[in-house]
DNA sequence: TTGAAATATGAATAAACGTTCATATAATAG
DNA sequence: CTATTATATGAACGTTTATTCATATTTCAA
């Protein structure tokens, strides 16, 4: 860990910290780190309301966190990459791990 | 990746996201990654006010991410454990890849 | 003991944000 | 076409929180 990255580069971060710090969005990512799934189901498992479900779904599409396809009524949502997998587990680490 | 954890998991993985998502807090960490710095040589280093400074070690003092110690007048933190380390890392990879 | 340097704290303000409620849009089945 | 299911959106509310300003506390030097 050197200097401090530039001022830019820390908006950033802080920026990717923010959306991922919410109780409701870090179920949701959970919920959906297998695959594909659909809003319905994401409500089910993650057991908000659907409108704040779909809500949480705007801030992480919005960050380009998250997938989607839609097929028919439906649309399915899924991680947009490995990045955010890597942070669930170095968090879910450091909160088990003590 | 599993099943969601339990709520309580949840709930400690936002606050330390919480704690780890602000502009200044995340320049701090980054000022005592390499080791031990005086409250005065953060506030340089990072370019926030002597308060604010002092009122977000206050932040990261209470969530146990900073140790301190006590020397003279001088108060000298550095960062708790490794697993903050992780976290800046993964963070900064996310943003700066792509 | 006075003064200065280093750090901490409290109050106040403004902005950001999570949640709810109500409603809109889109797609399909009958 | 109508009804229903799935999803999205907008407004409103309350709470949290980052920052500033002023001040307190502690330690040491002169």
């Amino acid at each position: 860990m050197p200097k401090i990255p530039n001022d830019q580069i820390i908006d950033e971060m802080e920026s990717l910290l923010n959306i991922a710090s919410d109780f409701t969005r870090l179920k949701i990512m959970y919920a959906i780190s297998e695959g594909e799934v659909s809003v319905n189901d994401i409500v089910a498992e993650v057991g908000a309301s659907q409108s704040l479900v779909s809500h949480q779904l705007k801030v992480l599409r919005k960050a380009n966190l998250v997938s989607t396809r839609k097929d028919g009524t439906r649309v399915y949502y899924s991680l947009a990459d490995d990045h955010v997998i890597a942070l669930l587990s170095v968090v879910y680490e450091h909160v088990t791990e003590e």
